[in-house]
DNA sequence: TGTGGTAATGTTAACGTTAACAGAACAAAA
DNA sequence: TTTTGTTCTGTTAACGTTAACATTACCACA
C-alpha cells in the first residue's frame, strides 16, 4: 500500500521510504498493472475506435484527429477495424468492450441487431462519425454526405460537363449518400444517371479499370464523379495513357482532399471534407461525457469545401 | 461457475440449464469481461504493435500483415505510435506492457535506457521490424535498407546519372541507412555525395521544396533518391510544373513501391519492399513463441526488389 | 433398499491495485 | 508523565472469472 501511495500521492510518504521505493522500483523495472483498475473500477482509460480501414488514409486521419486529443488527457486510444463487414463489426465491438473500454467511437449506423443491442446495453458512451445524416439514435458527428456530392454534381453541371457518371465503391453507408446526391442534382437537371459500382476496395487501378468499362459502355461520358480520391486519380492516369483530355474531353472530381489529390497536375478536383477535425471533436465529445457532462447537441454536421482544381472545366 | 462453464464447455452442463443460461445471456446482452483473466493469468490475449506512425501506408500495411495472421489465432492487436519520438516510444511500451500485452512488435533499435530496460524485463516475446541490419539483440524481421539504396543508386548510376542527390525525411535508423548505402554506391564511383535533410514528415509537398532547393543549390543535379515514394511524387510533379523532363534531365527514384507509384505517369522507379510479408512473418513468429517453440533465427532478412519504372533513365 | 458410479452443479481462492479505514510512531504541549 | 494532534505506515476488502476441488443429484444395478 505504501508503495502504491508513493506513486500516486508521493507526498503522503516520507522523503526516506519514497527514496528506498523509487530505488527498488528502478531496479526492478516496474511497470504498474492496469488490470486490477479495470477490473474493480471498470475504467481502463482507453477509448476504442472502431473503423472499416486503416490503410484507407481517410480513417488515418481521424485517428489522428481522435489521438490529438484524447493523448494528452490521458486517455489510451484501442484502434480496431472491421473491413467493411458486419459480422466482424460485431466481433470487434464485443471484442473492445470486452477490454472495458470507457467509450467507443464507431464509423456507421447500420449494424447486426446482436452489435445494436451489445452498442445500446454498453454502458459507456457511444459515438458515431462519419455520415450526419444517419438515423442512428446515437450522438453523430459527421458530414452531409448527400449534400455533398450534390453540391460537386451541380458544380460540374454548372461547368458544362453533361453525361456525367459516378463511381463507387465499397458499398457503405457514406457511399450511397453520395449516390443519392449525385442522383438528385441530375434529376433536378432532366438527365439520366449511370453510376459504377463494386463491393472491392477502392484503388488507383480500380479507377483505371472503370475508366476503360465506362468508354465502352457510355462513350458519350463527359464528366465522372467518384466516391473517393483514389479512383479519380487511377482513372485521370487512365485518360492520360489513352490521350483523352482532362477536363475537355473528361471531368473528373474525387472526394476527400487528400495530399496527394492537391499535389498532382492536373490538380484533382474534390470535395474537402474535415477528417481530422471529426476526429478531434469526437473525442472532445467523449472526454465531456467521462467528466459527466452532457454532451450538446445529438448530431454536429460540419462543413465540407468544394474545391474546383483543375481537373473539371472552368467556370463559363 | 456453471454460467462460467456453459460458456467454455458447454458438455459439462446439462441442457435445460444451458438453455436456460443462454437466454439469460441473450437477454442481458452479456460481455465476457476480460479484466479478471488478464489479472489471474497474466494473458490478455493482446499483441502490443508499436509503429512509428498510422498515417504512413508503409506501416499501415505492415498492420495488415501483422492482423492477418494474428486474427485467425484469436489474438488482439494493441496498436500504439510514438510519432518517431523516442519519449514518446518508451511512454507507450510501459502503456503496452501495463495492458499485460502477450507480446510486442516494435520496430527501432534505439530507445531511452528507459525503454531499453522495460523490453529487457518485458518478460514477454519482443520482435523488432523493419531493417535487418539493426544492431539489436532481440529478434529482428526485415531489409537489408542499405544494400537496397547502394543497388538503386548503383541502378541509377549504371544508367547514367552521375550528379545523384539524396532526399532524406525522418532521420530514423532506416533513413540513415539508406544514406549509408547510397554514400557507398557513390564513392565506389568515386562521386560526391548530397543529401538534402529535415526531421519533418516526409509528404509530397517536401518532395516539391527539396527540389526547388536543389535546383538553386547543385543545378548539376541529374538524379534523385528518395528516402521514399512520397518525395519522388512531390518532385515529379514540381519538374512537370517546371518543365524539367523525367528521366531525361532529372531521374527519380523513391522507396517502398506504394500503390500510388505502381500507377502514375512515369511509373516511379523505386525499391519494393515486402511490408505486408515482415508483418506476417513478425506475427507467426510470435505465435510460435507464444507455443512455446522457440523461433529458430534470430534475424530473418528479406528480399527488396529494385523496379526501374519510367522515372530513371532506360538501360544504355 | 441400498450401493456405486457418473453427470451436473457448487465453493473457494487467486490474480494486483487502491479506497477506506485502522493503527503506530513521533513531536509538542500540558 | 500523559495527552493531543499530526504524520506516516499497515490491513482489509473489492473487482469478475476460472482452475481445482467439493458436493449433490440422479440413474442403474444388485
Amino acid at each position: 500500500m505504501t508503495v502504491s501511495r508513493s506513486i500516486r500521492n508521493p507526498d503522503q510518504v516520507s522523503d526516506t521510504l519514497r527514496d528506498r521505493i523509487q530505488a527498488a522500483l528502478d531496479e526492478l523495472g516496474y511497470i504498474p498493472n492496469r488490470a486490477p483498475d479495470i477490473l474493480s473500477k471498470s475504467k481502463s482509460h482507453a477509448i476504442g475506435v472502431l473503423l472499416p480501414s486503416l490503410t484507407n488514409q481517410v480513417f488515418a486521419e481521424v485517428i489522428r484527429g481522435v489521438e490529438s486529443v484524447l493523448e494528452p488527457e490521458g486517455y489510451q486510444t484501442m484502434l480496431a477495424h472491421f473491413g467493411y463487414s458486419k459480422e466482424v463489426e460485431e466481433k470487434r465491438i464485443e471484442t473492445l468492450l470486452s477490454y472495458n473500454v470507457d467509450a467507443l467511437i464507431i464509423s456507421d449506423s447500420v449494424h447486426t441487431p446482436k452489435a445494436q443491442k451489445m452498442l445500446e446495453n454498453a454502458g459507456v458512451p457511444v459515438i458515431e462519425i462519419m455520415d450526419s445524416t444517419s438515423s442512428s439514435p446515437l450522438h453523430i458527428i459527421g458530414i452531409d454526405n448527400c449534400a455533398a456530392a450534390r453540391d460537386m454534381t451541380q458544380t460540374m453541371l454548372d461547368r458544362g460537363h453533361r453525361n456525367i457518371v459516378f463511381f463507387a465503391a465499397r458499398m457503405d453507408t457514406r457511399t450511397l449518400q453520395k449516390i443519392k446526391g449525385y442522383q438528385q442534382a441530375m434529376a433536378q437537371n432532366g438527365l439520366k444517371t449511370v453510376v459504377k459500382e463494386t463491393e472491392k476496395a477502392s484503388s488507383f487501378s480500380l479507377g483505371a479499370q472503370f475508366l476503360d468499362e465506362i468508354l465502352q459502355e457510355h462513350p458519350e461520358t463527359d464528366g465522372i464523379i467518384c466516391t473517393n480520391d483514389d479512383l479519380a486519380i487511377g482513372a485521370i492516369y487512365a485518360c492520360q495513357k489513352r490521350n483523352i483530355r482532362v477536363p475537355e474531353q473528361i471531368g473528373m472530381a474525387g472526394f476527400h482532399g487528400l495530399d496527394i489529390a492537391r499535389a498532382m497536375i492536373p490538380l484533382l478536383a474534390t470535395v474537402i471534407t474535415p477528417r481530422e477535425e471529426i476526429g478531434r471533436l469526437a473525442a472532445k465529445n467523449i472526454i465531456q461525457c467521462l467528466n459527466g457532462q452532457p454532451p450538446q447537441m445529438q448530431t454536429v454536421q460540419l462543413d465540407y469545401k468544394i474545391e474546383c482544381g483543375e481537373s473539371i472545366r472552368s467556370n463559363k
